[in-house]
DNA sequence: GCCGTTTTCGGCCCGACTGTTTTCAGTCG
């Protein structure tokens, strides 16, 4: 059972225990612990059953029983009862906006609704607002939310980062060039470079911020509006993506961009350990317990996060840490590691040309990376049984080695490397013979095929391919696509292991469809010593840009630029 | 249900918004 699988139990039984009425600390220990679980690189079935399990942070002896029963037997008892109690539907209706626990258990109790079915006759026959507290408007909010379950049953689509972050970079660009805006800045999970984001969140400071945000209700990007007022306006995008702009005044910046930067679990944490210092931080700033200097209510506001986290007494915390990780302990120590940055980034191992999938040539590849200042490029088409009319034979790689070794005798400002990037076949060994790997300055080994349910068989497989010393590094090792293709089953800490034993790189690959190793794995694999590579596999002269987002896994990753073998010469 | 530089019991982050109410509960991020 996947850690995924086993937090989504636990979500699933948070719900159920809402429903039910359950104490709402109850349901945040059930919350908190799937969120743990979720961020664990560490196999928690293995946890559970060999015992240590409650070493994780929020999870004690009940959870433990809980989930020792789950991957026993794949279910939780309590669960399973709870279930026979409470109908299903009730899940579901719980997941319209603004229909909570305390709701949902109203319209049961009172209106006898088991689902949706139920739950739109009775908004229909205007059953609902006979029942107290609620009226018209909720109606008219559960009809639209029934019609919204029904056309995504699975709920709003999380947007890759790749999606959404061009859209918020040109609003906050049109943020700035307002002449009613001092500042605006990118906030929420965009900022945090998560894999996929919700929404977008931008903050400002501004003079006249009513204007303002009327001014961003009316930006050509934007379809729909809410009422613009001095604190901000939420806006839906023509692309149907929900911004929230949020202003406020100068000497506050800090403290709005601090809480909207997030993650909720980093504030809620945050905030947490400061109520035992007798301090309470919200987002207009900092209230004192102790300082009886200012006025009851008044607070310590701050331009700037570095002034935040300073007055709690924290080194600054890059955004792409903020996740409740461990952040807070290592940033009160002063211990938060030294996070690589794009511009240490020396070449990049991974990219496609003509000769396979790429669309342009090994010199236009070569233009453009020297046009990024790198000082080598490896040049890695796929190999000889990739198939699709992509395949480079045998004999075509020897000529192409040669005509690498001429281009880099001519004089051009960046040296290619010839590589490839070689199919590891379900018995593990890989394209071409050794004397034409040997050749090769550099060897990707992939799996792109025949991908197999069975965890041991693919990770044996793997694991064949890192032992294979012609064989410099893995590529994309779980073959995810975010949004689109999970992972294939793996062993991720044995294909750690085998790679340090081994000496084989790991590369993060930095396709914002990919970023794989993602950021547990990569924080697993970097903490335990496997050199990490970072590589954006283009396929084309602008995708050598996405090496930014393979940068922000590994700074969400905690790795340093000394963990990064191409962040050195090719020669070191 | 978890957890301990106030605690093995009694706490547990903070504020805005919404819709419904005349002071607030529920929901959300």
């Amino acid at each position: 059972m996947t850690n995924a699988q086993i937090a989504e139990a636990l979500e699933e039984l948070a719900v159920l225990y809402q429903l039910d009425g359950a104490d709402q600390y109850r349901v945040l220990a059930y919350t908190n612990s799937a969120r743990t679980i979720k961020s664990e690189g560490r196999s928690v079935e293995e946890m559970a059953k060999n015992g240590t399990i409650t070493e994780l942070p929020g999870v004690g002896k009940t959870l433990e029983e809980k989930i020792v029963a789950l991957v026993e037997t794949g279910e939780i008892p309590a669960a399973a009862k709870l279930k026979e109690k409470i109908p299903v539907g009730l899940l579901e209706i719980s997941r319209i906006p603004g229909l909570g626990p305390k709701t949902v258990r109203r319209l049961h109790d009172e209106l006898d609704v088991t689902g949706p079915e139920d739950l739109r006759a009775a908004a229909e026959a205007q059953k609902v607002r006979g029942l107290k507290g609620l009226g018209p408007k909720v109606e008219e909010k559960i009809l639209a939310g029934l019609d919204r379950l029904e056309a995504e049953p699975e709920g709003p689509a999380r947007l890759r980062l790749d999606e959404i972050r061009p859209i918020a970079e040109e609003l906050v660009a049109a943020l700035r060039a307002d002449p009613n805006c001092d500042k605006a800045e990118i906030a929420g999970s965009v900022r945090r470079w998560t894999e996929t984001c919700k929404d977008v969140d931008l903050i400002a400071t501004s003079p006249s911020p009513k204007e303002l945000a009327t001014a961003a209700a009316s930006y050509e990007l934007i379809a729909e509006a809410g009422k613009p007022s001095d604190k901000g306006v939420k806006l839906t995008t023509n692309s149907g993506i929900g911004v929230d702009l949020r202003i406020v005044a100068p000497e506050a910046f800090g403290n709005l961009l601090q809480h909207f930067s997030g993650s909720g679990a980093h504030n809620a944490e945050l905030r947490e350990r400061a109520v035992a210092q007798g301090l309470h931080v919200s987002e207009n700033g900092i209230k004192d317990d102790n300082d009886t200097s200012r006025g009851a209510g008044e607070t310590e506001s701050f331009g700037t996060e570095q002034e935040v986290y300073a007055r709690l007494g924290y080194q600054y915390i890059a955004p792409e840490l903020r996740e409740n990780r461990g952040e807070l302990d290592a940033a009160a120590k002063g211990e938060l590691p030294d996070l690589i940055e794009r511009s240490q980034i020396k070449g990049d191992l991974h990219s496609h040309t003509t000769l396979s999938d790429g669309v342009a040539t090994l010199e236009e590849m070569a233009a453009a990376a020297e046009a990024l200042g790198y000082e080598y490029l490896a040049i890695t088409d796929h190999s000889e049984s990739h198939g699709f009319g992509n395949n480079v034979a045998a004999d075509r790689l020897w000529q192409r080695i040669e005509e690498i070794s001429e281009f880099n005798h001519e004089k051009h400002g960046i040296r290619l490397l010839s590589g490839s990037e070689v199919n590891i076949h379900p018995d593990g060994s890989v394209d071409y013979e050794d004397d034409l790997l040997e050749a090769l300055d550099w060897v990707i080994a992939s799996i792109h095929t025949s991908f197999s349910e069975d965890e041991k068989k693919n990770t044996d497989r793997m694991i064949a391919a890192i032992e294979n010393p012609l064989v410099d590094c893995i590529g994309h090792p779980t073959g995810r696509l975010i949004n689109q293709r999970d992972p294939y089953p793996l062993n991720i800490e044995r294909v750690i292991a085998a790679a340090i034993e081994h000496d084989t790189m790991i590369e993060i690959n930095s396709n914002p469809r990919r970023r794989d190793l993602n950021e547990i794995h990569a924080r697993m694999a970097a903490e335990a010593g496997v050199r990490i590579v970072i590589n954006t596999d283009a396929h084309r002269p602008e995708t050598l840009d996405f090496i930014e987002y393979g940068i922000a896994t590994a700074r969400r990753a905690w790795i340093t630029a000394d963990q990064v073998m191409n962040t050195r010469s090719w020669w070191k």
